[in-house]
DNA sequence: CCTATATATGAATAATTATTCATATATAGA
DNA sequence: TCTATATATGAATAATTATTCATATATAGG
């Protein structure tokens, strides 16, 4: 996000009518922001596949990096992210955290994601 | 994305073969990729914003911009990013470029997003 | 209490990216 | 053909962010 500047088609813009009826139609800056946010978190390479790993079971944060080939600091900071935005939970054992997932919400978005990205795969091979 | 360099938890994962299961029901790179790429879309305001208003009607850039109070080469630059990745389409009719969804795959991804931010939202409340 | 290990986190860095600015291209109308 | 306008786009810039590195915290076990 940047300093606005408005610059509008010569001040005048062409389908006055449409656009106010989208316009009255559209979310508020907050919504977009917050869905903006959220959509952002699988955005995210490693993210998508801690959350593809937790989907299948609880893993503490050492098993993550294992099964991921990066760094524990890594992946801690984006268990932070991820919970903080409510997607994880942790559970404390000892010295070990687990980490899961927080609802199943996560499966619908990820799987509809897939089959968008399938469709696109088939078109390709027409 | 970074240079790898590999620190596993002091060279050893501690549930060995929980790891192992989760592995072979992870999705290839190419997939992570590609569900990465489409996420990412999603996460910008300008974007999101772009597509919900063409969810609405068909619109020119110029109206969109307006609407938006951006500047017309910023959002080309986005339409370019959505058209790419297959999200909108563009007709032409003289000067006048208008752009429409692809499908309306996108209206269900919105719709699963809003849903779990709005619940959020309502959390927040309690 | 001391040590080893699991996790968390602040700061720095490198990479990515959204917007701006300048300019190019295309088309309609005079 | 000349001009005005709609759109596209390359390069530069500013902002954001994922990872690394160094280090802190917490806990189990001796």
């Amino acid at each position: 996000m940047r300093r606005l500047k408005i610059e509008v088609c010569e001040d005048q813009l062409i389908h006055r009518d449409v656009v106010h009826q989208v316009k009255d139609k559209m979310l508020s800056y907050d919504a977009i922001f917050d869905l903006s946010t959220f959509f952002q978190v699988f955005s995210d390479e490693t993210r998508l596949r801690i959350l593809e790993a937790l989907l299948v079971s609880e893993l503490c944060v050492c098993d993550i990096a294992s099964l991921l080939s990066m760094s524990q600091s890594s992946i801690s900071h984006q268990l932070r992210t991820l919970r903080e935005l409510s997607l994880v939970k942790p559970r404390k054992e000892g010295k070990v955290v687990y980490y899961s997932l927080m609802d199943d919400h996560i499966k619908k978005i990820l799987d509809l994601g897939l089959e968008h990205v399938m469709e696109d795969e088939n078109e390709k091979e027409r």
